[in-house]
DNA sequence: AGACATACGGAGGCTACCTCCGTTTATTTT
DNA sequence: AAAATAAACGGAGGTAGCCTCCGTATGTCT
């Protein structure tokens, strides 16, 4: 079910200008914050602000794009830390880049918020995304016997968000880095000393 | 010490004016979000934009204030609650009156943290505002002996804004309403039931 | 190679921001 | 009470960024 694939492939040039699109607005938001101008995002990327438009109609659409394509590139660099390490360290490591990128990105927060607010759905599939990505370092810590069984992935992901809590300023990195490392530690099996 | 208010008391019809920008801009932000025209805002109030930018220097500064000014009239609403009620029951109906309004202004929730992000500093007369008053809630609870002694204003605040976390959409006051009740709960003494 | 669909670019209309300064109004002084 | 002064008002208009529209260009299929 689910209709499939209600859009049909995007021709050849046009899908690497979009690639090019999303690179410029991911680095334009992130210096810029998220009121970067759209002139200045397509100038950056060597496009007209006409292509723009047709790929991402409104801000919106591409700040959520955006978001939607950093967060899957994030997931995806599960596999390789799962194929080189425990479940448990390579969980470690893919938060520790989750943190990384979320202060790096820290202007965003409020955007993001403020879209949701608006939309709610238009995030489900990130959201997804990244429970499946969880799901998959709970179940491989679970079969090695690294990481305990009753966590479920959602938990995890609502603690992580946790992270957006956290002030900027002050030492962001390390506390939130401190954060995530109590998380991890509190979902290995034996833990690491207390108990 | 500390600079004697280096800002002169304002005339009387720009005082008057001052209080109905702010109004009309609360109003504004509450139905058309955060990106409410400052032109709608001066025409509601039925000012020029003139005014409103002499008074509001920039967007961000207007948002502040509004916050600011509801936030007070919130804080100081306490008094009469703590005139009439014994001070646990006090503070719950004043954390509903929180609620309530957090639920009115969800909209404006990415605003804040966007403005927050910039400027974090901003926002540090309202948090004081919210700590004392809570302090004031906590130290008369103290006396009467209905609320336990070892807890801080500033832990409670941090728990209040959990409410920000809360997904809109689906129920929102009945969620964040039982959210509130379990932490005065938890802040009574004797508690209602549990051991 | 020709035909067709797809995608590009940027000029331009539009809207909202914000400044500037001539006019109005409150307050103080005599 | 009226003049003098300082404070505040208003809105026209310069500026900038948003987004649309459509003529041109380029990929794709036969």
């Amino acid at each position: 079910m689910a209709a499939p694939d209600t859009t049909r492939a995007l021709r050849a040039d046009a899908r690497q200008n979009r690639e090019r699109l999303l690179r410029a607005a991911g680095e334009a938001f992130a210096t810029a914050g998220p009121e970067a101008t759209m002139e200045s995002v397509a100038r950056e990327a060597g496009l007209g602000i006409g292509t723009l438009y047709r790929h991402f109609p409104t801000r919106e659409a591409l700040i959520e794009a955006v978001y939607r394509d950093e967060v899957g590139r994030l997931c995806s660099s599960a596999d390789d830390l799962l194929a080189e390490l425990p479940a448990d360290a390579a969980l470690e490591r893919w938060m520790a880049r989750f943190v990384e990128y979320a202060g790096r990105k820290r202007g965003l927060a409020g955007a993001l918020m403020s879209i949701a607010a608006a939309q709610a759905d238009l995030f489900a599939s990130t959201r997804e995304a990244l429970l499946a990505t969880l799901a998959r370092f709970l179940a491989a810590g679970r079969a090695q016997g690294t990481i305990r069984a009753d966590v479920e992935a959602a938990d995890v992901l609502r603690s992580m968000y946790a992270i957006w809590a956290i002030p900027e300023g002050e030492d962001f990195v390390g506390q939130s880095g401190r954060v995530m490392r109590l998380l991890v530690d509190g979902l290995r099996h034996g833990a690491t000393g207390h108990r």
